[in-house]
DNA sequence: GTGAAAGCGCTAACAA
DNA sequence: TTGTTAGCGCTTTCAC
């Protein structure tokens, strides 16, 4: 078996107690006594076993982090920032997938519950009624949505729809189509919602081309309703669906950008490697996953949780080579 | 507090370890009992403390899961295969980047050993001596690696790049170039010792144009040396290089595939994206995940652990647009 | 400042 | 088939 507390105790000559208070509350042992036992644990390659810690503090060290599709290349960075901060924090954390299944979503949540001291949801797919009941069942921070009173880290997508539409708007283009995600999404909403403002306020036309699925083959659906749409310049839900738009459209003899320019929305590594490179809405995804987690790690140490809302974060729209003037 | 398994125990009017053994031994124990104890349990909401069961059984029913990069469009296909399989065995994944530090790897199993099962790591850069010390903290499955004894899944290097050889002399290719990826990769190194035997039989000329790092950005930097090489064909080493390749050939007016061809390696998602669409050597990446997990099953539930290698993963070539005769 | 004792939630002998 | 007992490794009263 592994070095237990136990066997450090009895090497260095104290008690279990003394070498666990020398470890997590240093300053009221004794120095010479907490030297002697930090060095003999040291030595020993001592390892607290943290279920066993957890059994007793009601904390695990876990964050669990459930998203619907490790695939989708909008979530890896995401992660990413989600992973540093923990570990910098000294917590592990548990990574799950739903397979864009929203029913699924739910039941993690109860499965994870336990093992896990908080949550973060990426972009759920859950109605509001089980986001409460999950939001009952643990401390919980939504990244992608908002809801109630639930903290969540959201990017301002009425800023950003409305860098994108003046940017278009400069351009001089006067009809602008919006290839929507699923109807269902927050970000949908949200984003059509931007983009109505912005060109209201614009005083150009918003064309609305329909819900499609957030995926490259969603873009290569979405084709042929732009097309119809009759704009000049199209926005995408994603960098994923613009892709996917371009692709189609250049299979059918349209040019992005000459004939056509299309936005994308993420930034996603990809969307600046293709032909024509794309300009996409950039969200700061590493640092949504470090806020997410501070704002967990602000909610497990403060549970009575007084209202954590977080300002939106920003984005910054990156012009490339998929959007130019509009043809007269 | 949450429900315990007094709790249960109490409302059935039974004992706690008649509980423990109607939900983890139903067989063992009086079906009337059974069935009033799980209706109870369920009835309660009772949820089994992994932590303390852990505690106990040693069993943790974690999986510890090391990767150096999770933007690497690579992996997010490997690990969702490995949560599938996780899950269905009743596992928890903890996932865990390194950001390509080697030296942050083995410092992770040490962490992460108490803390699960197994661990599986993912192509990994450990020298051979950290990597056998790793095994010697946890039950290790390697991935994209083979060091000694230690269960592996790999794909099948040698035939996959015969695969890649044929097509391209079957084209008409008989001087090809190989953008190799970091010196120290196994990979690289299997790549290599692949295509030179195929290329060998087949009697035509391999030039080794230099070592790149693995990604987009690296398939840019070796352009230049593929033009000096004087190849008509190109095999990188894997999609992402391959994709700088030609992008950065596009940018200096060369075309892909009319004046050189391009084979890329991984099939990921977007090497069917671009245009031109990439020819590429397919990994089945996602069972590549399943079978490590099983494979570290395997190794938990019979620890003697004789050797359980495994034939080497299939390899399938997928010709798409970035491949082409040779020009005479 | 330190030790002894109790117990977190659970399972595994051992009895009955 | 079921209950009782002990204890996994750790933290935390409560004495000293």
């Amino acid at each position: 078996m592994a070095v237990t507390i136990r066997d450090v105790a009895k090497a260095a000559g104290v008690s279990a107690s003394t070498v666990s208070r020398a470890l997590s509350m240093p300053d009221i042992v004794d120095a010479a006594t907490r030297e002697r036992v930090l060095r003999v644990a040291d030595h020993l390659g001592y390892r607290p076993n943290r279920a066993a810690r957890g059994l007793i503090t009601g904390r695990t060290g876990n964050i669990g982090l459930i998203l619907p599709d490790l695939a989708n290349p909008f979530f890896p960075s995401v992660v990413k920032g989600i992973q540093r901060q923990a570990h910098e924090a000294d917590y592990q954390v548990f990574v799950a997938d739903t397979d864009e299944d929203a029913s699924a979503e739910l039941g993690l949540v109860r499965s994870l519950a336990k093992q896990v001291d908080g949550i973060i949801l990426c972009s759920p797919r859950m109605k509001p009624a089980e986001l409460r009941e999950a939001a009952g069942l643990a401390p919980i921070v939504l990244v992608n949505r908002k809801a109630g009173t639930i903290p969540s880290v959201a990017m301002d997508n009425a800023d950003g729809m409305r860098q994108v539409v003046d940017h278009l708007v400069g351009l001089g283009h006067r009809r602008i189509g919006f290839v929507a995600g699923p109807r269902s999404s927050w970000s949908t909403r949200e984003r059509l919602r931007g983009l109505r403002a912005a060109s209201t306020r614009a005083g150009v036309e918003l064309v609305e081309v329909g819900n499609f699925a957030p995926t490259f083959d969603g873009g290569i659906a979405a084709a042929e309703g732009v097309l119809i749409a009759g704009v000049t310049a199209v926005v995408a839900y994603n960098d994923l669906v613009a892709m996917g738009l371009v692709s189609a459209l250049r299979d059918r003899g349209v040019d992005v950008p000459s004939q056509l320019s299309v936005v994308g929305i993420d930034n996603i590594q990809m969307s600046a490697m293709g032909h024509p490179t794309l300009t996409t809405l950039g969200i700061p995804k590493e640092k949504a996953g470090r806020r997410a987690v501070d704002l967990l790690l602000h909610l497990l140490a403060d549970p009575s949780g007084t209202a954590t809302y977080e300002r939106e974060l920003p984005t910054e729209l990156l012009v490339r080579q998929s959007t130019a003037p509009a043809r007269p």
